[in-house]
DNA sequence: TTCGTCATGTAATGGGTTACATGATTAC
DNA sequence: GTAATCATGTAACCCATTACATGACGAA
């Protein structure tokens, strides 16, 4: 009914499709194991989270029967563990296997990236292919605009715009090696369809707390 | 009374004060002549315009008596010219002054850096100093949290983590060159207090239209 | 005369932060 | 027992975009 940020959603989903966990703890995954993210705030996070589990790809769960903890009091507030459910886990494939321009934008293209290991190879050629051609045309854009006021521009312009370019060029030459080793590992399992043909949950590893 | 993006009025006063425009050029502008800056939509922009008017930086003016255009009729709306007003001009050399924290996170060290050509060397290098500094820090946290959890990690996470932590450690040699020659200009041109001194505008060469 | 682009604006909406409020658990 | 950090949440606000509405002007 409200809050659906893209991105966060997107990252969300892609970790709690590894272990359960409670907002906490995600939001410190979101900084850390899951590249330079932007740190969502605790305000966004948890309206999202409710948001998440009235559509149906979470469910929250009470926080389980581990001997340690103090035993849950009646109507005490603890930790909400969330997991995701069957619905959320298709939904999330579902989002992984989007490949439009979407995917190659500056917000999107960073949470797909972290979550390539869940995705095929041709899913992740186009993906690359279209962050790239996409940064081609911005460089085209910078180094027209640039041979046309270049003269009007002092010497801070300038440099900001040099260095502009060369970072967005530099990316381009870290996608190409990206695309060439991903052609390199081809035909290796090629027709593996993922896992979808056991639903048995993700081996928790139990590191959760 | 209203919007106040900072960013944006930075920009805003920085463009005008080299001569006025009209707020569609003034968009133009701010994806091109000023470096990579991300382009503000109508929307943003004409709000902001008013604001800056109502707080006494800016003048709407009529579109000057230039022969070639039409004869404004009455009550006819036209392109609105902002002009700079004595106050906004002395706001925007305030702003410029400050060296605070502010000035070195990724949303302003942009458009400062786009308006070091107005500043002093000591501003100049306040600003850089404090810039980098912030993105060793930056740089620290995450070799620390790269540390933590390198294990658990699968090569796609690990390798964004690897191009994020690059990009960081290619601005801060970056900013090290820009450093390096601001120290080398040294000495030239000591004790000039800037433009405090006389009233006259800064010589408007008329590229305007 | 119609189409593109110049030019200005507003209301609704989106996506996010800040500040605040609350309380449990752990370490000292 | 008290401080730090873990843990969850809400309301008010901020910044900006989108979609919409209007209209002038020039060129085909």
């Amino acid at each position: 009914m409200s809050r659906r940020s893209g991105v966060l959603e997107f990252a969300v989903l892609g970790l709690l499709r590894e272990s359960p966990m409670h907002g906490y703890e995600l939001r410190k995954r979101l900084n850390t194991s899951l590249g330079v993210f932007r740190a969502f705030s605790y305000g966004t996070l948890y309206p999202c989270l409710k948001a998440l589990v009235s559509q149906g790809w979470l469910v929250e769960e009470p926080p389980a029967d581990e001997p340690g903890t103090a035993a849950p009091l009646a109507g005490r507030r603890a930790k909400i563990v969330y997991r995701l459910t069957a619905a959320g886990k298709e939904h999330f494939e579902n989002l992984l296997a989007q490949t439009g321009p979407e995917a190659w934008e500056d917000e999107q293209f960073g949470v797909r990236f972290a979550f390539f290991g869940h995705t095929e190879r041709d899913v992740r050629m186009r993906v690359l292919e279209g962050r790239r051609s996409r940064l081609e045309e911005r460089l085209e854009k910078m180094r027209a605009s640039l041979a046309r006021t270049r003269e009007r521009l002092d010497d801070y312009t300038l440099e900001l715009q040099r260095h502009g370019m060369e970072s967005v060029e530099r990316e381009v030459r870290w996608l190409n090696e990206l695309i060439e080793t991903e052609r390199a590992g081809r035909d290796r399992a090629k027709g593996r369809p993922a896992d979808d043909q056991g639903r048995d949950d993700t081996d928790p590893t139990d590191t959760t707390n």
